[in-house]
DNA sequence: TATTGACCTTCCAATGATAGGAAGGAGCAA
DNA sequence: TTGCTCCTTCCTATCATTGGAAGGTCAATA
């Protein structure tokens, strides 16, 4: 049943295995290609992209780098310094300590959004009648 | 300076003052008209639009809302509960909690790449060396 | 060999919430 | 009347992702 499509160049993989391999779906693979985050691919004559292990890495790199809430300009930057022999430590650093500012200051956003709606709804009855502090709280300043 | 176009309905603003009045820019009250959040107000014979005190409090309960982290999915379930007069303060609280639960959940996300960005952050020399963890553990399973 | 089915290709559109601009009309003051 | 600010609609962009349509390719099977 399984797909074998490497006769013709055995250490590359298709679309479909390279996602399989680095955990981002295909249709992801063709975007972040098309944006510009990873590299175009060699193709074979019929125009299949072919992905090799370097490649599979680079993918996994993104994937990891966006469940750490990265985002794309944030991910082009720390691939380019990932590739950049002359790179030093300390520019990768700074860029976690920033990110991790901004994941610190939206954590304090929903956790007082948070605490509000806690607030709100000890007031409020939850019962048959209408009367809902929560609403009338939206409603008036 | 001040424009004052309320000569012929003076109990009506326009949608800038409207705007200033509620906190939602004219930009967004036409576009929260266009998705139905909120309804469509009568206009002048020009076409412009004009916002009663009952407008003007609708658009304030939106804005809080979305303040609060709400969808704008979730801010029509509200204001239909709010205009309902046989809802049950029941019904509201239990949106409410369930919107805690999903700030606490994403809270919870984002701490945890908060916390894993800083085990990285502080493995990382941060000299002038091109060694860092932070790449390497992106790159690498 | 012809067909099937799973894969690949490109292109175009939608999501959700908001922001921006262009082109043209309306209101009002000097 | 000029000039300015505001209003109108419509179209576009953002961000990351998902979806579908239409069509080509691969490998295996009838």
């Amino acid at each position: 049943m399984k797909k074998d499509m490497n006769h013709f160049l055995s250490n590359f993989l298709n679309i479909g295995e390279a996602a399989k391999a680095s955990g981002v779906n295909a249709k992801l693979i063709r975007h972040y290609e098309s944006i510009g985050v990873v590299p175009k691919v060699n193709r074979t004559d019929s125009g299949y992209r072919l992905y090799s292990k370097n490649d599979i890495h680079l993918l996994t790199f993104v994937r990891r780098a966006r469940n750490l809430g990265f985002s794309m300009k944030e991910i082009k930057r720390l691939i380019s310094l990932w590739r950049n022999r002359s790179r030093t430590s300390a520019e990768v650093k700074a860029m976690a300590k920033s990110h991790i500012s901004a994941l610190d200051q939206k954590i304090k956003e929903l956790e007082e959004m948070r605490d509000t709606l806690l607030h709100l709804t000890k007031n409020c009855h939850g019962d048959n009648r209408p009367e809902c502090p929560i609403l009338e709280n939206l409603a008036h300043e």
